[in-house]
DNA sequence: CTGCTGGCTGAACAGCTGTTTATAGTACTA
DNA sequence: TAGTACTATAAACAGCTGTTCAGCCAGCAG
């Protein structure tokens, strides 16, 4: 991974080891001493610079979200153009930010939103410039956009190998840009007529109820047969 | 599925206690303890039982298979409609079976390969009666279809939240799935210009290489991301 | 009743891991 | 030189967790 090192500081040096490992393992799964290991540190030396993993983990994701931010505006095509112009340094912390999802962090929940937000706002000005057909809910949208490019970070290796490939990669990547683009430029169905039944769906009565209200839990069957 | 813990046997409670923990807390998280404090027995028995915590995981991830398995085929629409249905159950099996895609289980690959299987053939017979527009690679195209799908499931928290909701549930997935079918039925793009550019860049020379073959490693720029 | 089997438990063990502590080297200053 | 502040380490500590172990007890055959 980083090459050189020795230039760095050891809280640098850390900090870049500790990425790494939170990306590969997830957090949990790291340890110190190994973090130390990569490092080229003693374990103890990471809690003296950083007071607790916790801690370390709150400036692992800050630096990669400042860096991620850095890169440009976080758009749908965006992120897969960068991930091909320079595939390892991007997979490192886009897959960090896989795993800060996975597990709901806070970084992963700044993320998600910041990514959102920008969809939206870019969908907003494609429609509006006629480059973008308008949608009935284009927050909704931009999740969903937002949703598939992360999928792809998210299950990189279980879909790596769906295709055929070993491991995810530009190639994997390249091989999803068609079809998605193909999606994107000419759906999917021939006809509106699930579009159209799904219209007719979603306003039945029993759907309808506010967006905020996340109270109202549903199936009278409850089936409970978990926990205290 | 089964409500009252008191009429199944010992090894079930323990299996349904743990299927409970590994999804809402990934495999790792979960500690014996829990699982067996949930099930209303002691630590000692759920190894007296399954041997350790891995066959125990094994057991759990084959029981879920099963089910799910049981509850027709995995396709797309299918997924959601089952989720609608049931939502209660769907969402801890669909939500374990996110953990095991996330670490990459057996369990997780087994899961993805079946359900791209079984859209792809899907998406075959849509094209081949028509109500399905052609594309230029059925398997890529099932494939993101999966994707989209399943990162409903992966990243739930994080995406209830982008939409306004404090959990994910069935309102938010009603949210998704008009934006969805709309973006499947009439595509995004108002024109295909995008798709066009995109098709001349994927034939350029540079990217004609063998589909297993990882070892191309481009950025002719040197990734200096590690700054102190 | 006796003895045995099998589900079951609580305590103990062993290993890993985050954290603390005592210690030492190093560089810079008064 | 003496002192101070910083960096770094190795060893020890403490908590959690998977696993083992000796034994309890209900049911049941003889």
């Amino acid at each position: 991974m980083c090459s050189a090192s020795s230039d760095l500081t050891a809280q640098a040096k850390i900090r870049n080891a500790a990425i790494t490992h939170f990306a590969r393992d997830g957090f949990r799964k790291t340890n110190l001493r190994a973090v130390a290991a990569t490092a080229g540190v003693s374990a103890g030396l990471v809690i003296h610079h950083f007071g607790s993993k916790d801690k370390l983990r709150a400036v692992c994701d800050e630096h990669v979200l400042r860096t991620l931010a850095r890169k440009g505006r976080a758009g749908l095509q965006n992120l897969a153009h960068e991930y091909l112009a320079d595939p390892a340094e991007y997979h490192l912390y886009v897959r960090y930010m896989g795993r800060a999802i996975e597990d709901d962090s806070p970084a992963g929940a700044t993320f998600v939103t910041t990514m959102v937000e920008e969809t939206e706002a870019t969908l907003r000005s494609g429609i509006a410039d006629g480059s973008m057909r308008p949608s009935s809910d284009v927050r909704a949208l931009a999740v969903f956009s937002v949703l598939t490019s992360l999928a792809t970070l998210t299950m990189a290796p279980s879909l790596a190998r769906a295709l055929g490939y070993e491991t995810f990669g530009p190639e994997a990547l390249r091989r999803l840009a068609l079809p998605t683009l193909e999606v994107y430029t000419h759906g999917l169905y021939a006809d509106d007529s699930l579009l159209k039944a799904a219209r007719d769906a979603l306003t039945d009565p029993r759907w309808e109820d506010a967006p905020t209200d996340s109270r109202r839990e549903n199936s009278p069957t409850a089936t409970r047969w978990e926990e205290d």
